[in-house]
RNA sequence: GCCGAUGUGGCUCAAUUGGCAGAGCAGCUGAUUUGUAAUCAGCAGGUUAUCGGUUCGAGUCCGAUCAUCGGCUCCA
């Protein structure tokens, strides 16, 4: 049998043990089953029960689960007509309503375990339960969910099982968990001093000083490309008039997310609100100007400041914040122009992501249902996201997903992978037939005519504040040294040493370089190692030798080994190298 | 918003059945003058998230609120 089969086998079956397990502990008569797919690393299963579960009840079921496997029972599957399979279920609502919504001609399959327990499913399960004697699994947590995931249908107690082959591949996904929580951000972050939060404005992140310069060495790097791409870069307001959000659509389809500030008046018209987005800025400056096909494909972007207010339960670290910048662009585009103005931008992804060594896929999603505009151009956008897609990654490799697409256009999505291969919305390309409409946007065209722009909506990091954190988490807060909040630490042994560590400092300084240096009185083993939990890239230590000879000796982090005898102008290079070109690893030779 | 959990000095954690809120690190002061991850001593630091209740007495029990965490839904 194929892994994956055996996987997929294994783990299914493994959901039927489950439910028969948590039926006999509780009795058939007082659970509702639902349904109990595989996923990644194991599985799920969807119940009501009588009484809420607790962590005590995690070693219970695993007893259970481990008990029915060994009784060795066999597996039978049996072929019901619709009829049959009603009658089967009468008493269980989640099955009879799946059984109902099935057609009437479809052969409904049912799987015994013993013959006491039977589920509604397709297979292929296991022939006998002693085949699952060598899995391992455990219950990894209890949680609630929504029948069908509707919100306003029956909360469900989801029971999550970690299942692999065997007890290596079980141990290895622990390990692999360990090492995901030893890289979260929200313990990393505030241990780096990079950002905090503060129950005052829960969701909205301060940057501390250390990470406030992390941030802008992203940022810095970030402009550097789009200038060289003919972006504009503007900043508008954080608050505009109601009158601007009814105008562009987001007071009727996006109010729940923004936070509103009542005017002076009691009327809605005078209220004001955070802007979600930045779109009508962009729109707003294009306006500024009768515009012409010469001016297109007009592009602007803006790192503001932008609110969304978020559902409480909702919210997480730096990757579900309240406040947050994305790293936002809007391009006006003629429609003959959308394809090689998305293959300008697939280029800017390409060259920003590729920086970080981080590999990427993309996905397209195209005309929902509830579309607007002219098919027509639907059908030549779409057409041109293909072509685009296509070419630069091969037909084939890239995911489509029909009818996922936004009302205004279709879009790209980018999505990261990171060290431990775990995977990251990050940016995203929409086109908009919608908004020029709103705004009432246009251009002189070459032949007199005036026509409407298309509006492209993207950005590469997605957020800065998720893109951080994901930055966090991927290096374990050991950043590139081009990223790192400080780049140098400065180490002079005794207070002696003080003036030629500040020639250090200073040359260092004049070069760009951000460095940090501790002159205090005090144990240089101290000072060492509090830059060490800094994970600062190299720590420059002075001393009488040093001094007299206008050297340093480095200590590169993560390796053993200091650099020592290193000139003082050697040390300038190597460090402008690293962050010129934004080397991914440290310079450890100065050869 | 929903299900579950958590909340004690800046940080990491103690505090017996409800019985005087404590330690290490960090901070400050002094001593030490050091060659690659913690020198020594002293001092200071708290309305136990907030509000209310039970009790002779609450960090501990009960209720509400807030925040955070793991999920659901949603999303950059």
């Amino acid at each position: 049998m194929e892994k994956e089969e055996f996987l997929a086998v294994y783990r299914h079956s493994l959901a039927h043990i489950l439910a028969k397990a948590v039926i006999e502990l509780f009795g058939k008569e007082n659970v509702q089953y639902a349904i109990g797919p595989q996923i990644e690393n194991g599985l799920y299963y969807d119940f009501v029960l009588p009484r809420t579960l607790n962590n005590d009840d995690y070693k219970t079921i695993e007893d259970k689960m481990h008990e029915i496997i060994k009784r060795r029972e066999p597996w039978t599957r049996k072929v019901v007509t619709k009829a049959e399979a009603l009658a089967i279920f009468k008493d269980q609502k989640f099955k009879t309503e799946l059984i109902e919504e099935l057609p009437e001609d479809e052969t409904i399959t049912l799987y015994y375990t013993g013959d006491d327990y039977v589920d509604l499913c397709r297979g292929p399960h296991v022939d006998n339960s002693q085949e699952l004697m060598n899995v391992a699994f455990e219950v990894r947590s209890i949680s609630g969910a929504y029948w069908r995931g509707d919100e306003n249908r029956d909360q469900l107690q989801r029971i999550y099982v970690t299942a692999f082959p065997d007890k290596q591949q079980l141990k290895e996904y622990k390990k692999l968990l360990r090492e995901a929580a030893e890289r979260d951000h929200k313990k990393l972050g505030p241990q780096l001093e990079l950002f905090m939060f503060d129950e005052s404005a829960p969701g909205m992140p301060y940057w501390l000083p250390r990470g406030w310069k992390m941030f802008n060495a992203l940022l810095n790097f970030w402009r550097g490309i789009h200038e060289e791409h003919g972006y504009q870069e503007i900043s508008g307001p954080v608050l505009s008039n109601s009158k601007l959000w009814q105008t562009s659509g987001h007071w009727g389809h996006y109010k729940e997310n923004m936070f509103i500030i009542p005017g002076v008046k009691e009327d809605e018209s005078d209220y004001y609100a955070c802007k979600p987005m930045n779109c009508p800025n962009a729109i707003l400056v294009y306006k500024k100007h009768l515009r012409s096909y010469r001016d297109l494909p007009f592009r602007i972007n803006q790192v503001d400041v932008i609110h969304r207010k978020e559902k409480s339960g909702e919210l997480n670290g730096l990757f579900r914040v309240q406040m947050f910048r994305q790293d936002d662009a809007h391009i006006l585009v003629a429609e003959e122009q959308i394809a090689s103005e998305i293959k300008d931008i697939m280029s800017i992804a390409t060259q920003i992501y590729g920086t970080f060594g981080l590999t990427y896929k993309a996905e397209l999603s195209t005309r929902p249902d509830d579309y607007m505009g002219d098919i027509k151009v639907w059908d030549k956008a779409e057409k041109d996201l293909k072509d685009i897609l296509d070419d630069v990654y091969g037909p084939g490799n890239y995911e489509v997903n029909e009818g996922d697409g936004a009302f205004y256009g279709p879009k790209i999505d980018l999505k990261m992978k990171d060290a431990l291969g775990r995977e990251w919305q990050m940016g995203t390309i929409q086109l908009d037939f919608q908004l020029p409409l709103n705004f009432d946007m246009k251009y002189a065209a070459q032949d007199g005519s005036v026509k409407q722009p298309v509006m492209i909506h993207r950005a590469i990091f997605g957020s800065m504040e998720r893109f951080i954190g994901i930055l966090i988490e991927n290096y374990k807060g050991a950043f590139p040294f081009w990223l790192s909040p400080y780049q140098v630490a400065v180490v002079p042994i005794r207070p002696e040493h003080n003036d030629y560590a500040k020639k250090v400092v200073n040359a260092l300084k004049s070069a760009g370089i951000r460095v940090e240096v501790d002159y205090a009185d005090k144990n240089m083993n101290e000072k060492i190692k509090t830059y060490k939990t800094f994970k600062d890239p190299y720590i420059v230590v002075v001393g009488d030798q040093e001094a007299s000879s206008d050297t340093v000796s480095i200590t590169v982090r993560g390796q053993k080994q200091q650099l020592h005898n290193v000139p003082l102008d050697k040390l300038v290079a190597m460090c402008t190298k690293m962050d010129r070109e934004h080397l991914k690893e440290l310079i450890d030779t100065a050869d």
